[in-house]
DNA sequence: TATAATCCCGACTAATTTAGTCAACTATTC
DNA sequence: GAATAGTTGACTAAATTAGTCGGGATTATA
């Protein structure tokens, strides 16, 4: 996962789908005008969301998008991750595979663990919480720490060279 | 503050002086064979460290770098946001300036929340216990969670138009 | 069955950013 | 004064992101 404008043009969209599928089906140029994103850009966007289950469309006249699963079920996290692909980090990945020559890099569990606490954040709130306007951080404290599922992974950005001989290293786990 | 790279190296080569400088100021020639880091791109880095206040120069024979404070007392966010020079956000700055169009957008809240949540962990997290690989979450979640210090901006990545004709939107408080 | 609304898809381009290099300069030690 | 090491600004290359374009497929409705 990683957090790019185009996450948070995804998720402004689903937050308009979510305020607005009460009355059927929602089409991207009505999404277009209230939320100034082009329209072919919004159906690179929703080509994604469908692709990763999270909204179902309708085709034709009358038509466009619905969500697939209730807003509460949807998670932040759902929805940047289905739209900025997963380019699988190279190395780095399993402990002692990249980094340095074979070594565990000295920030490898930073990065690790920074990754895996933005995840958790983003894995709770969900779109309901969003359109709702009931983020705060209180809601994730209240989150279980321990017996958290696998942690998922993030990557903050798209270049990512290790410190260290062009390989690549990534807050992955 | 952002999360690219660029801070990733700069913290590698902090957590490198971390653990070389007892024996007196250390070269970037040194960092840069221990770390793979090209010595004209610390030269970088080390510049906005040291405009930052972390780091001290000795120029000369038997120079280099030292720290400018404590280990203990750099936390990574100060690093990140010395290398990471902070682009002003145009917009959506001021709670109902920018988005769209005067009015806060949805998902602003979501994107305040989550900046403080990243800078409240890369915050809590000195170079310290980076280089001792006391990296954890539970560091943070005994952090104390209210009458935190004001909240300081983060910015997720470099391009961040506005869902919304063109306009900026941060992560930013 | 024609038409229009709407989603679907691949290829392409433009803009921005990041990462990294180069060359010359200044200060300090021996 | 020669070598070491930091200082600085300008420049380049690569990668990524954001966004466009043109055409195709599907379905409702008249």
């Amino acid at each position: 996962m990683r957090l790019t404008s185009k996450g948070r043009y995804a998720v402004s969209a689903m937050i308009d789908l979510v305020k607005n599928q009460h009355q059927g089906a929602v089409n991207l140029a009505a999404i277009s005008e209230r939320q100034f994103i082009s329209l072919s850009y919004l159906e690179q966007l929703f080509r994604r969301l469908r692709e990763g289950g999270l909204v179902k469309s309708i085709r034709g006249p009358g038509g466009g998008y619905l969500l697939n699963r209730a807003a509460d079920k949807i998670s932040v996290a759902d929805v940047i991750r289905a739209v900025d692909e997963q380019i699988q980090a190279t190395r780095c990945v399993n402990a002692l595979r990249g980094c340095h020559r074979g070594n565990r890099c000295d920030t490898h569990e930073l990065w690790d663990s920074l990754g895996m606490h933005i995840y958790r954040y983003l894995d709770v709130v969900s779109l309901q919480d969003v359109a709702e306007k009931n983020v705060s951080l209180a809601a994730v404290e209240l989150a279980p720490a321990e017996n958290y599922p696998p942690c998922q992974p993030i990557q903050f950005d798209a270049s990512i060279a290790a410190a260290g001989s062009g390989e690549r290293i990534a807050a992955v786990s």
